[in-house]
DNA sequence: TATTTATACGCAATAAGGTTGCATTTATGT
DNA sequence: ACATAAATGCAACCTTATTGCGTATAAATA
């Protein structure tokens, strides 16, 4: 099946051995479509242990398969990265949108965040924009 | 000293009752003048017990005296707010900033968030934006 | 000012998230 | 098929988050 084999190029192509966990997880990721946290993967995937979820989420996110999202909530979360990362250079320009009914958060990569200025003496890395209130589904 | 009056008065135009411990707390704060998280407040005010801080923090959140600040480590933390904020309503439209070298988090209260616009359905709450980079002691 | 009472505090305990070390298993290059 | 570097699972530990409960105390009231 070609679903199977587009999985493993992206594994692939970052240079990470292909594994059943691995495949599993960047399944689930393009499946749910919303940024995940390790909780949600642990209670989905209670077939592999939770420290191999975790050095999971960890190689995605230095190879540049995940992004982290910002949270007031104190657990992070991740996102899918757009084909175009890598691990030296994530770019992502997208708003992140938290709905305060159904909890879920999701990259809008078609919204862009509008550039800032700031103070003089400030050098920016990187913007990360955070909107919650009610998605399309639940308002 | 008019100093303590003033913190006395945050206290009282919240509805919260006046202790030590809360007046330390908002003291470090005022100080500071940096995001704070748990951890800063137990390491600096050691006198009082960790969950006597947990309990400050929250009913400064609720009474809105602070506001949650979203960020990617999975630690909250927590910035003050503006005179203008209540318990019911929260008005917030500034910068967060986190500087990479120091590590600190500030509140620009002068740079307002840019305004937004997402796709059809969905309903916004509010709108937070994390800048990172080096700040102007560490550029 | 003394008394009452609702609230805050400190201690103990627990849950959950995050992280590391190590022995075993497995993916992949030769 | 074999060798080896990497991934996994388990145990363990640390930090943060959270609740219950008895005691202490701020502030309302008499």
């Amino acid at each position: 099946m070609e679903n199977a084999d587009r999985l493993k190029n992206i594994l692939k192509s970052h240079n990470l051995r292909i594994t059943d966990c691995r495949l599993k997880v960047i399944e689930f990721f393009l499946y749910k479509e919303t940024a995940l946290s390790q909780g949600d993967l642990e209670s989905k995937l209670k077939q592999y242990d939770r420290v191999t979820l975790y050095r999971t989420l960890s190689s995605f996110l230095d190879s540049g398969i995940l992004h982290k999202i910002p949270n007031a909530a104190g657990i992070a979360t991740y996102g899918l990265c757009h084909e175009t990362c890598s691990p030296d250079h994530h770019d992502h320009n997208h708003i992140h949108f938290k709905c305060n009914n159904c909890g879920e958060t999701e990259c809008l990569d078609d919204k862009s965040v509008p550039p800032v200025t700031l103070p003089k003496g400030y050098l920016i890395n990187a913007v990360n924009m955070i909107v919650d209130g009610f998605c399309a589904k639940c308002a």
